[in-house]
DNA sequence: AAATATTTGTCCGTATGTATC
DNA sequence: TGATACATACGGACAAATATT
């Protein structure tokens, strides 16, 4: 075939080192043999196997360190919610935080089943407090339009990764993780109104998993989905 | 922070890139400026830029080619699809293709009725095409459990990304191109029976969308998914 | 059709920074 | 503190593929 002949040379080198660390059977935290070696093994240059080897990286395959050596990574897909934002970058569309949304609604609700039941209560404690946190956010007055601290967002962020964070899908995992971390880059202001609604929600949900009611932990997911991306 | 002066360089290179696509508003098939420019306008070495360019490259964003310059690409997860693969092969974690079965399953329900009221005639008349094409397999007595061809896994892909295409929501796009992408890999050996129930299934959904009943063409989707992921 | 310029592909050598012992 | 092992980064050179004249 062509592309045995012409594939370049990287992209091999790429390939054989995947198959380097499937055939040795390398777990994360193993090392691959210093670059020096791989060069004289694969009989590449020391440029061309580092294109190799950045790609690996990027990919989230190995990671390098000086003084250290090439180290591999654990599983995470990341890099691949990564390079799936980037070309949604590039399509210039300004309605990603509401394709977000839309997306976390459906998720969220189509795996809340999962999720109740696999929460644990040292899971429920968890959320619970990230209710607490959002809360002591309410005292303070600030006029109305202030935009909430990085904390407010985070513990929102940290409520919903923590529901499913027992169910059993690392892609769903992942996926949630990718778009709570998303929110970051949009931080919104939001009235004391909007902050009270927001609290009121994950406080229904919370008495709900306490309560281990399934049929009124799905009423109020819907009820947190509820206008959550129709009232702009 | 640490990560802004530790942060390697050839990273930067690549973000700056992707920033430089971005703002440019390069499309598919446009050019970026020579590696020599490159280098000169980011005061970077070649090497360096290599290792971006190589990542990006990796990622799907660009090829290059010979005497001919830097590419941007059309959206393709095949390349990251792999990285994925290997790194499922290596964690031993097989359940993989069941996460992305369950993943499916609960998007396109979810989005069932919104990709219901966006698909035109012409949509529906393609979705049927292909399910012509999943008939085709039909009639070749295969004795059972021949893999099937590739069209087979294209015309079911295509099928399932035609009913979504019309939907506004580019990020479901990519996740359910992703996801079929990802059946290639797989390419089960399916028993004639499974084949018949798989065209049976894609049939109903083809009939519900030509009657525009969306109570049945729902129906039609929640047994699609039937014992879909189950059956292992 | 053939020569030439352009652009990426590949290799080599050297110096620097970082972690480990 | 020093020595060693390792990746990071730079610069130059030539080969190979493609486009242009």
């Amino acid at each position: 075939m062509k592309n045995l002949k012409t594939r370049k040379l990287y992209l091999q080198v790429y390939d054989e080192i995947k198959q380097y660390i499937k055939e040795h059977n390398l777990q994360p935290g193993d090392k691959l043999p210093t670059e020096m070696e791989i060069c004289e093994s694969l009989g590449v240059s020391r440029n061309v196997l580092r294109e190799a080897l950045k790609s690996l990286e990027i990919t989230g395959v190995v990671t390098s360190k000086p003084g250290v050596g090439i180290i591999i990574r654990e599983f995470n897909s990341d890099f691949f919610m990564s390079s799936l934002i980037s070309h949604v970058d590039a399509s210039n569309d300004s309605k990603i935080k509401d394709y977000i949304e839309e997306l976390r609604h459906v998720l969220e609700l189509g795996f809340d089943q999962k999720a109740f039941y696999s929460l644990g209560l040292a899971d429920i404690d968890r959320m619970n407090e990230q209710v607490t946190i959002m809360q002591s956010h309410l005292g303070v007055d600030n006029g109305g339009t202030k935009p909430l601290g990085i904390e407010f967002a985070k513990a929102d962020a940290m409520f919903h990764k923590t529901m499913f964070s027992k169910v059993d899908n690392v892609l769903l995992s992942s996926i949630i993780d990718f778009f709570w971390a998303y929110d970051k880059y949009y931080n919104t202001k939001l009235s004391t109104k909007s902050i009270e609604i927001t609290i009121e929600k994950h406080e229904r949900i919370i008495k709900a998993l306490y309560d281990h009611d399934y049929e009124k932990f799905h009423q109020a997911m819907i009820y947190h989905y509820t206008y959550e991306y129709l009232k702009k």
